[in-house]
DNA sequence: CTGGATATTTCATGTTGTCAAGTAAATGGG
DNA sequence: CCCATTTACTTGACAACATGAAATATCCAG
């Protein structure tokens, strides 16, 4: 199926390899200094969009509802996040960030430099070549 | 500090989480298919470079030594890692895969088509300017 | 109104991660 | 040589995350 694969495509994917492990790295280490693990940082993240069903929270981190139960819970006792009620339906219930959350959201959201600084060692020319290039990248397996 | 980011820039960090996002998956998944989880298959992919010292492995990995233990130990019961006692040095233990565990490692990167399926789209003169791009991204902060 | 589907939680269990304490072995200064 | 320190690894206690099965409450279609 895929016939020994040119040195250039192995390097590329080599990089993103190195890219994608300093980005989780600093990630959960920007997690870490608002006191949050990195899976509560990505739903407190979420939750910015504005109230979101439990259910529709696990859809988005991939991972089953039971879970995201346990998350929630560890914002709420920190006081980030509440759950509401739906008035839609009352089976669901609807997670929401509080004030405190959205500030902690936002702080943490200033803190990501990874990705931002080193784009800034590329002109913008070249940032618009990197652009279109992982758009196509990410376009050709939807 | 950072003064208003642009949108370019604000751009291309977005599809980064992307491309990051859908790496983890990913790899995950096809972990998973070979019935390990992302921790082994990064401790066994780890190992194919030869037998390394626990303490190694955790600088590696970047976690504690007494998590590489447990993790070590759920390989060795499976049969795909094996520990040795360096000869050097009667303190260190050497993690290595074994014949089935270098085989599995082996069958998993062999699966593992992200980001190598993708850069198919692109034409050799582009992979080679994306190469640049990125190593220029990573050289600047190292 | 009833039966099936849906949303959430709880519980049991396993993996990953941290930290502190303990054992064993190397190493260096006196 | 000897002892104090450092280094490598493991163990144990504990928290977070993740899955799957079962329980509860609600919705909705027929």
């Amino acid at each position: 199926m895929t016939s020994p694969i040119d040195p250039l495509t192995l390097e590329v994917v080599e990089l993103i390899g190195t890219i994608v492990a300093r980005y989780y790295e600093e990630y959960e280490e920007a997690a870490a200094k608002h006191s949050l693990t990195g899976a509560q940082a990505r739903v407190l993240g979420l939750l910015t969009g504005g109230p979101t069903p439990m259910r529709r929270l696990a859809q988005q981190l991939k991972c089953e509802p039971s879970n995201v139960t346990g998350i929630v819970d560890r914002l709420e006792s920190r006081g980030l996040a509440e759950r509401r009620l739906d008035p839609a339906d009352r089976r669901v219930k609807l997670a929401a960030a509080t004030e405190a959350g959205r500030e902690t959201s936002q702080r943490l959201r200033g803190s990501l430099d990874f990705a931002r600084e080193p784009l800034a060692e590329l002109t913008e020319e070249e940032r618009t070549v990197l652009r279109d290039l992982l758009k196509r990248m990410l376009g050709a397996t939807p």
